[in-house]
DNA sequence: GCCAACGTTGGC
DNA sequence: GCCAACGTTGGC
């Protein structure tokens, strides 16, 4: 199973939304980076749930794909934020998985905790200027990541 | 296809 | 609020 790492300003959508809801499409990503990754994702990856902006910044939990990616029904609703004039039923732009709630993590890991950890030093995350809001986590980072969370 | 202008993300 | 680092748009 691959892993990914997703961030969500939590004003937004946060982990306690996410703990709230159990389930929820991971809509809204107009990227097509990051929307390339969303269609890749499989049933059972796990993600991790990252918080920009807003303090603590960081890993804050996990979750994991529950059903891979169908088309963003934001994409077509005009009175939403992430309407996309150019998308069509049949021509859909933007697509999302369902993702499932497993768990926040008591302590979140923050950016600059991260960034002293040996072992992440090529995380896309913590890359200069990194903006990827969908980036996929190697097996021995996310390995790393879930022991420094424990 | 190039590139300037503009918009957005996101850490600080 | 600032600004670096992108991504997108549109004229040519």
């Amino acid at each position: 199973m691959a892993k990914w790492l997703v961030k969500s300003e939590p004003g937004n959508y946060s982990i306690d939304d996410m703990k709230r809801d159990r389930v929820t499409y991971w809509d809204g990503v107009r990227n097509y980076q990051a929307r390339n990754f969303l269609k890749e994702m499989k049933k059972g990856d796990e993600l991790l749930f990252y918080h920009s902006v807003v303090d603590p910044i960081g890993i804050h939990g996990l979750c994991k794909v529950k059903n891979t990616a169908a088309p963003d029904p934001t994409q077509f609703e005009k009175k939403s934020q992430y309407y996309d004039p150019k998308a069509t039923k049949e021509n859909p732009r933007w697509f999302c998985p369902d993702v499932q709630f497993v768990k926040k993590f008591k302590n979140p890991l923050t950016l600059s905790e991260l960034r002293e950890v040996k072992g992440l030093e090529k995380m896309e995350l913590l890359r200069k200027g990194s903006r990827l809001s969908v980036q996929p986590v190697s097996e021995k980072e996310y390995k790393i990541i879930l022991k420094l969370a424990e």
